[in-house]
DNA sequence: GGAGTGACGCGGC
DNA sequence: AGCCGCGCCACTC
């Protein structure tokens, strides 16, 4: 069934990966696109271990609410906001401007 | 091995 | 339309 959770995480992984440059996703739709809609929670808590990834770009990564929640987990403060805004994305008060027009929804991932 | 926690999401009030 | 509370899943103590 290979249903383990390093699997999990690796799925995470791999869509957080697809995010293209200029775009965000959320944890929810990252959840879903490895089929575990319910999962949003621990998808954020596989983004931890993604800081010792380096193909894995967190920073395009936010709440359905596009709001820069893991923005405290960075190096920085203003880490998560300033690379969103070095890729053309407005940031105001932790939040995405225009956050449907940079949403991003990953495909399905099926194994 | 039970209980708590967390980078979330949604429904209810 | 904003605030509160529960659910879900993986992980740690």
């Amino acid at each position: 069934m290979a249903k383990n959770n390093t699997d999990f995480f690796q799925k995470v992984y791999e869509v957080v990966r697809q995010i293209p440059y200029g775009k965000v996703s959320t944890y929810g739709a990252i959840a879903k696109a490895i089929g575990a809609a319910k999962s949003a929670r621990t998808v954020g808590y596989a983004m931890n271990a993604s800081h010792q990834h380096e193909d894995v770009p967190a920073h395009r990564v936010v709440n359905r609410n596009g709001v820069l929640t893991g923005k405290h987990h960075f190096p920085g403060t203003l880490v998560m906001q300033q690379m969103l805004e070095a890729e053309g994305i407005e940031v105001k008060n932790d939040q995405i401007i225009n956050f449907e027009k940079h949403l991003w929804i990953p495909e399905v991932q099926r194994d």
